[in-house]
DNA sequence: TCAAACATACCAACCGGTCGGTTTGTTTAA
DNA sequence: TTAAACAAACCGACCGGTTGGTATGTTTGA
């Protein structure tokens, strides 16, 4: 894992089986890290089990003893880790904030300076999988469907607070303004990989401030 | 080919050859449609040459007389289709606009209206191969760095016309404004894909509206 | 006639998934 | 205390099917 915020870093000895099994715990835990770090570099179809096991540093005996295939521990992984980096990095700093526009301005920097463990090179997680297997997945599909929601009602939610504050212009939807928020940023983020090039998130992240300013009062 | 616009109806007998070997030209064209959207709904690593080639009616043997691998079709069909989609869809009608910020609302809108051939069940071409190959293939590399810096132009150059013209505020950089843009519209098409709901595409497209207005001034 | 164009049969490599068997740790009972 | 009994965890060889690519022969058109 190239990330710190994307590591689910839970005390490991809390599981169902009540403290024993701890190895067993532990294996799973490898297997889900190892198979989002390869499906996010990869994607899902290409995402070799061998390449996971190997990761995780054990077997195929051991991968199919905790899940049932492939698709399952997929869709495990990225519900885990990728609700855990919007939770992190988006739901959280905004549900404090006191100036929303100011608060994603700040996790938009955040993401200019690196700090959200996502690889330019491999782009967004959730962008990554959701581009790859929406409309062919139903199973993805639900996750996706609800991890957007929660992310856009965040920042709508945001909103809405920063009009009745007076930090936000009353005129504008929150919900409409929020999507668009959300989207920009997957596009911006989506084009940096596109490109390979860090200049078009600069050159876009200013006309976004811009845009961002343009919602004040 | 569900698309019109993503298809090049050149007359077929203009190629190299100078009109003779016009059967040959036809399999090529055939296999050239074939592989660009197998591999707009499957994806590169995920397309089959056994499908494109049923789809394009003929067998490998033509495939591998035409094309040295698999790499090689992709790369030409990418280059020929979706470098046609950006001429035609947005490089075109920006290039004889009068007032660029409703030009680019009509782009936007004709896209709402499904005229442009993207599918939302499968999204944009150019955005879904750039997800898959960028950072991992050098050649399609090449080819998504050189559409995007036409793409992202003919947006400038346009909103630069609009400012000498007094139809875009003067403060703005164009070259910023044009990178969002792109970007940002490119986001909301992957957001449509993601949530398979067009609801998102009109509420994004309304605040949309909103930043272009803002634009003018 | 001859080369371009195309078809058919085929191969080696790979991948997801299976299966019989082994190790490890906990529970039970004398 | 300890050893038998049991279950969870794990191993790795193996299988059926698929895929990109090849070898070889046939057709077509100037």
């Amino acid at each position: 894992m190239t990330s710190d915020v994307l590591s689910t870093e839970a005390p490991e000895a809390q599981a169902e089986t009540d403290g024993r099994h701890v190895r067993g715990d532990r294996t799973r835990q490898a297997l889900l890290e190892a198979a989002f770090s390869e499906i996010y570099e990869q994607g899902f179809r290409s995402a070799r089990l061998n390449e996971i096991v190997a990761r995780a540093g054990c077997t195929k005996g051991s991968l199919y003893h905790h899940f049932p295939d492939k698709h399952a521990l997929g869709l495990a992984a990225a519900d885990e880790f990728i609700g855990a980096y919007i939770r992190e990095v988006w739901i959280e700093p905004l549900g404090e904030a006191a100036d929303p526009l100011a608060a994603i301005r700040a996790i938009i920097e955040r993401h200019a300076e690196g700090g959200v463990g996502v690889d330019p090179r491999f782009g967004c997680p959730y962008q990554n999988l959701s581009q790859e297997l929406s409309g062919i997945d139903a199973g993805f599909q639900e996750i996706f469907t609800g991890l957007f929601e929660r992310w856009r009602n965040a920042v709508a939610d945001a909103l809405t607070r920063g009009q009745t504050a007076g930090a936000v212009r009353r005129d504008i939807d929150p919900q409409c303004v929020a999507t668009l928020i959300v989207a920009s940023h997957q596009g911006v983020v989506s084009m940096i990989k596109a490109t390979q090039d860090l200049d078009v998130g600069h050159a876009a992240a200013t006309a976004f401030f811009g845009y961002l300013e343009s919602l004040r009062p």
